[in-house]
RNA sequence: GCGAAGGUGGCGGAAUUGGUAGACGCACCAGAUUUAGGUUCUGGCGCUAACCGCGUGUGGGUUCGAAUCCCACCCUUCGCACCA
């Protein structure tokens, strides 16, 4: 054994084990319960970030700790590796994306190992890979035969410098990024599949997922956003035809108070409007321009041009004013909404800019039309409503529904927010879309026999739109129907389509001849899945949209959920830190700043090395920008990958935010070194002592119960620390004896999912077996946590004034004298109005 | 703007889900070891000069008892459909 703890050589050591024997690689093993533990795959971006450490970490205390239970367990990895970042790495270094995102992906996988993760490498997969995007393709061409997928137009930001589509990413506050030209919104041709067909089921499934977050079930819930309302036609004409103006409404009680309709500047009435109105074109032209990005939408302000057009209120047959509005949205119900002043804050204010009338319909209580009030939207009896008077919400609006139907103005509708998936993307580096236009066919999807269509690996893009739509030889093909010369569709797919099914190709990554085979059907779905909260809407909700695509087209019959449980990881923080150089701020990477404390630890001041002032700028996302993340592998190479691992499991629960801490990695890797150093002197003592130690092997043992409760809930930092109790525990008995070496063994045991080097290593040192990922995961002995006295915690009117310790069989009575006994002075001559025991627990006296 | 989550010592966090607030660790203080620094070890450590006082973002409420439940407010973080 050595005589210290040295990371490099044991981690080293340790990972040669594991790879000799393949330790990690797995197969279907029917004789076994099978558990696929999935952490979301890496964008290979470079090198690894403490994000994906951290993630990768606790799916592999998961991982370790469900192996040493007994379970089958797939722990697979792979990339994401088709998006936006090689692409702008190919133009900064004019290398093509391929290669750039190959290199990142063999140093990142070196990274990977240097961690000891449990992984099998056997399994690896890439996205770009042609093997695995041609099946993109395949499920494609069969979702567009079924109509799931489908083209129209969508909206996209356009950079008219650069002629290019810009990702929301690329809009920076309205602006192209490189060319700062002001972005405008495009319509052309997409595919999109329809994953609102889906809506209810997805919404409706939601219910019995009881391994999700509530958290994410709810932003999900909201996502989709089922509502229940009624759609109204408002008639109007158009060159002396008779049309209806469509709106949707969860608020029909509150019809009578409409004064005006508002349009989006895409609606026909305002493109109709705006020929030979100037102004309005003006305005129209000016929505138009504005962004994509639903947040920025939010904010702006509230502007809007009345079209000179009316339509006629549905009940009242009063003509109403047509206004275009720039926040009404073309793609949320019909491009319309009718404007009810009074009762919603967005039209109230609209209304009193503009000088709208604003009547109130609503019974609410103190309605002033100049001051808006919450409880305008509140609801109530139904008032200056005509025949409606008097009526309360749910009457209202059935009686208003009722009588719309019988003029064919309207009837109940149910309403979605979720909106059908764009999965065109007018870039290079992601998988074609296998479609053909032809001139008389149409568009063709490509047949199996020709899949997969292969993305050129050569091309440098230069930013002025997709390199395959300027490449002959990509896009000149022949029609598959008719044989004439077709012309190849040159965007590609939305990389959310990579990665909405890659979990069920881990179970058979060298499947040639289908998408998935019965490997697949043994291990989905994903038992526990783990990944960023910032994916809790789109990923997941893609994710189990693909789960019901696969299983109708009979790929995964039986799965409709792809993960049954999910842990959403909080993000890794860090403190940042500038120095200001004539008000230009220049970040200081915190390893390099040094901090004066006083004498209670409270921080006086930050200067760098050299001795310059420095501003503390809080705490937030580690970030290229503010300089303030920390490489992992610096960390692995100063401390090795166990204190990493320690750390980052220690520092919070998984789901919590981590701060980054340099002294607290220091206190982790302090840790390390006393294990290894008891160990060392443990092995030294051979002859083991007698002694009573019975208390000792009690707290051990109840320690380890609550560590397997924690480890339950997922709790992994109290795991850690339940080790940390074990060893000081351990540490205070002099002699080597039985308890302090079983002690040692089950420490070993609980700590060998977090720090699984030094664990394997003692493990053997030790001499307690060859290899403790195969040894039997701890439980703790029901006769050692047995107790002849318990302590109760005595209160005086709730405060805590005492304990006692009181014999297993005391009765009631017995405990309540001891306890008045105990806290006689705080309760002096006042009489006991009343008592209550919790058993086991405490005694609370009321005087 | 909309949706979601979170605020506990100087710091990260713990609290058996309504029952001893501050486990474990960091920082800090004192002592031992050391020529010194570092390491290592021992002890201390919510606030308060002290207490039978105060204390879990702020203000109210329910309860014998509230970090935990209810109401209002303030602050921070995440997502918003082309970053992944």
């Amino acid at each position: 054994m050595l005589d210290r703890y040295e990371p490099r050589s044991i981690e080293s050591e340790s990972q040669s084990f594991w790879e000799s024997r393949r330790s990690f690689r797995v197969t279907e093993d029917p004789s076994r319960p099978k558990f696929y533990c999935l952490s979301m795959f890496p964008y290979p971006s470079g090198k690894l970030h403490m994000g994906h450490v951290r993630n990768y970490t606790i799916g592999d205390v998961l991982t370790r700790h469900y192996r040493m239970r007994g379970m089958n367990v797939l722990q697979p990895m792979g990339w994401d590796a088709f998006g936006l970042p090689a692409e702008n790495a190919a133009m900064a270094n004019k290398v093509p994306p391929a290669k750039w995102t190959r290199d990142n992906i063999a140093v990142m996988k070196q990274q990977l190992k240097s961690l000891g993760f449990a992984i099998d490498w056997e399994r690896e997969l890439a996205t770009c890979n042609a093997d695995y995007y041609k099946w993109n393709q395949w499920l494609f061409t069969r979702l567009y035969r079924k109509g799931l997928a489908y083209k129209k137009t969508g909206v996209v930001n356009w950079d008219p410098v650069d002629q290019t589509v810009l990702a929301n990413e690329q809009v920076i506050e309205g602006r192209g990024w490189r060319t700062g030209a002001l972005v405008e919104k495009r319509e052309i041709p997409m595919y999109f599949f329809r994953i609102t067909k889906y809506a209810e089921e997805l919404l409706g499934a939601l219910d019995g997922m009881d391994g999700w977050p509530e958290q994410v079930k709810l932003m999900q819930k909201n996502w989709i956003g089922r509502s229940e309302g009624v759609r109204i036609g408002f008639p109007y004409e158009l060159l002396a035809e008779k049309k209806h103006l469509w709106v949707f409404t969860t608020r029909a009680d509150t019809l009578m108070g409409t004064t005006f309709c508002a349009v989006a500047a895409e609606h026909p009435i305002a493109a109709h409007a705006a020929k030979g109105n100037q102004e309005l074109s003006a305005f129209i032209e000016e929505c138009k321009r504005g962004a994509v990005i639903e947040a920025d939408l939010a904010k702006i302000e509230k502007k809007g041009m009345p079209t000179g057009m009316f339509c006629t209120h549905p009940i009242s047959g009063e003509k109403l004013p047509v206004w275009v509005g720039n926040y009404v949205l073309m793609g949320y119900g019909e491009g319309a909404v009718m404007g009810v002043p009074a009762h919603d804050e967005r039209d109230f204010h609209f209304a009193n800019k503009y000088g709208l009338p604003i009547p109130q319909v609503i019974d609410v209580k103190a309605f002033v039309s100049d001051k808006w009030e919450a409880w305008y939207t509140d609801y109530g009896k139904c008032i200056n409503s005509g025949t409606y008077d008097g009526l309360g919400y749910q009457q209202a609006v059935d009686a208003i529904a009722a009588d719309l139907k019988a003029k064919h103005l309207g009837e109940k509708q149910v309403q979605w927010r979720l909106r059908d998936w764009g999965i065109s993307r007018q870039r290079y580096w992601g998988c074609p879309i296998p479609i053909v236009h032809c001139a008389s066919c149409g568009d063709v999807p490509v047949p199996d026999d020709q899949l997969p269509v292969v993305l050129p690996e050569h091309l440098v893009p230069d930013g002025s739109g997709n390199p395959l739509a300027k490449m002959p030889a990509f896009y000149e093909t022949r029609c598959p129907s008719c044989g004439k010369p077709a012309k190849r569709e040159t965007d590609t797919m939305d990389t959310f389509v990579d990665s909405s099914w890659y979990f069920a190709r881990y179970a058979c990554p060298d499947q040639a001849n289908a998408m998935l085979d019965e490997r697949a059907r043994y291990w989905m779905a994903v038992d526990q899945y783990i990944g960023g909260i910032e994916h809790a809407i789109l990923h997941l909700l893609y994710s189990r949209f693909f789960a019901r695509v696969m299983r109708d087209e009979g790929l995964l019959p039986d799965i409709s959920e792809p993960f049954t449980n999910l842990l959403t990881q909080g993000m890794v923080l860090a403190e940042s830190y500038y120095t200001d150089a004539n008000g230009r701020r220049e970040w200081v990477n915190p390893a390099d700043v040094d901090l004066t404390r006083d004498s209670k630890g409270k921080i006086l001041c930050a200067k760098t090395k050299d001795g310059k002032e420095v501003i503390y700028d809080g705490i937030g996302t580690m970030s290229k920008s503010r300089n303030n993340g920390v490489d992992p592998q610096q960390l692995i190479e100063k401390y090795g990958a166990d204190t990493a691992r320690l750390f980052i499991i220690f520092a919070s629960p998984p789901t919590h935010t981590l701060e980054w801490s340099d002294e607290g990695v220091e206190g982790s890797y302090r840790f390390l070194k006393r294990l290894w150093n008891f160990a060392l002197n443990f092995a030294a003592k051979t002859s083991p002592a007698q002694g009573d130690a019975k208390a000792a092997r009690r707290e051990i043992h109840s320690i380890l119960k609550q560590a397997n409760y924690d480890l339950q809930k997922h709790q992994f930092n109290t795991v850690a620390s339940a080790c940390m109790k074990i060893l000081n525990l351990i540490e205070k008995i002099p002699n080597r004896n039985a308890v302090s070496e079983e002690g040692l063994s089950i420490l070993i045991r609980l700590l060998s999912p977090i720090t699984p080097h030094v664990c394997h290593t003692l493990w053997r040192e030790l001499g307690f077996g060859e290899d403790v990922m195969s040894a039997p995961w701890p439980e703790p002995d029901p006769a050692a946590l047995e107790q002849d006295e318990i302590d109760y915690v005595v209160q005086v009117n709730g405060k805590t004034r005492a304990s006692v310790k009181v014999p297993k069989s005391a009765d009631q009575n017995s405990i309540q004298t001891m306890a008045a006994g105990a806290v006689a002075k705080y309760i002096g001559d006042k009489p006991i109005r009343k008592t209550f025991i919790v058993p086991g627990r405490l005694i609370n006296i009321v005087v």
